[in-house]
DNA sequence: TAGATTGTTAATCGATTAACAATC
DNA sequence: TAGATTGTTAATCGATTAACAATC
């Protein structure tokens, strides 16, 4: 992946991620009618250093006043605009199982204008099925597909064995971001961004820190 | 979270989750029968650099020999050790939903030795029913369960609204490590480990790196 | 004006990579 | 021995935090 460049600086993906959970909490704060919010209490919602969240918004310009600290709604718009998640985010899913199903009707993508469009199977019994109400398309169909429904993104949920030759059917045909639950790494070009979601990966460091953990409250007490 | 210590060097965490991915890399290398693998192969395996690959492994002892690499079988075994994952995860579930009756029954769990042993809900209408081969129960069991069946760690699929005061309930009950796969942070004492799994999140960074990338080949053609 | 809080620079901390002597 | 590759130190790179002048 290169470098992302925003008005000559370079954004560390951490940023990113980030600038999308300061939206989240804006969004709470303006349901709940909180009109202006500082550095400090913004860090202190995620857990964060009030510095990080003023060098990460400064990265994309003065968002604040100070003395006063940033309004609401004003920042979320900024922030919503800088993600591009003022624009719809066209979705396509391949491998219907139970995990594709799940995200399929995850409520947290309806919320935040993450709509997935269309669905694929290789399965004959799943095809043309109805699944949250989308049609199950066969894979065959993929690649047309992917054109003609404009798909930004493609979530891959498929067992392991197919993902390799499946991802490089999708790079084929002009797809440059990929979700990928399938717990192996892909190769891809160097203009391709995959994210890895690994649960198996999270779970295992979890229980490393768990046992860590467990052994340092023997030795104190 | 207080820092993780190994023979009294400071072990970061993004060492421990790519321990588990080169378990895994090691994991398929046995299968296929291949007996040693050097750093610069196992780095190329998953897109990292081989100096990073020797380092990690040297924060736990040395584990290779010059000239020929690393054991598969022998390395696979000891990075298992270190994790704890030679001994069974247990894990309880809370919130069966779409995205909890998937991961119930995710298949990445079972090969590394994750069990959920139990699962809860308060929705009376799935209560005692059976989810991927295990009863349903009633959440007004929860602290009584996760003591009698000595869980580790708890998965919280629930509703937002739910997710703090079961993260409390959870944490009374004496758990330490909590996977969240809800879109809110959890407030947890300091010896409490949460880790965050969080699917819009992670879509909304893809869609910024595919709008700049987009921005990026615009300027070159 | 006094208090609060920003934006930004400098200092710190941490993680990655390059380089190479040691060694199989 | 010659070639390959480790373990580790030093150099680089990047990210976080502290501190503070500017300013509402």
């Amino acid at each position: 992946m290169p470098d992302i460049i925003h008005n000559g600086k370079k954004i560390p993906k951490a940023v990113i991620k980030r600038l999308s959970l300061y939206s989240r909490v804006l969004q709470n704060l303006e349901l709940n009618d909180i009109k202006t919010i500082s550095s400090q209490l913004l860090a202190d919602a995620l857990g964060y250093n009030p510095a990080r969240v003023r060098k990460d918004l400064a990265y994309f310009g003065q968002f604040g006043t100070p003395g006063i600290g940033y309004h609401v709604k004003e920042l979320r718009e900024a922030i919503r605009n800088i993600l591009g998640a003022d624009r719809e985010t066209r979705v396509a899913l391949i491998g219907v199982g139970n995990l594709g199903s799940a995200l399929l009707s995850y409520p947290g993508f309806r919320k935040q204008d993450i709509h997935i469009i269309v669905a694929f199977d290789k399965d004959k019994r799943k095809v043309d099925r109805d699944a949250n109400g989308i049609r199950i398309r066969d894979i065959s169909e993929l690649e047309k597909t992917l054109n003609t429904e404009r798909i930004d993104i493609v979530i891959l949920t498929v067992p392991s064995e197919e993902a390799q030759g499946l991802t490089d059917r999708v790079v084929s045909a002009g797809i440059r971001a990929i979700m990928n639950f399938v717990p192996i790494h892909l190769t891809v070009p160097d203009n391709v961004k995959v994210q890895y979601v690994d649960f198996s990966t999270e779970m295992e460091s979890l229980f490393y820190y768990l046992k860590k953990n467990a052994k340092i409250s023997n030795f104190s007490t």
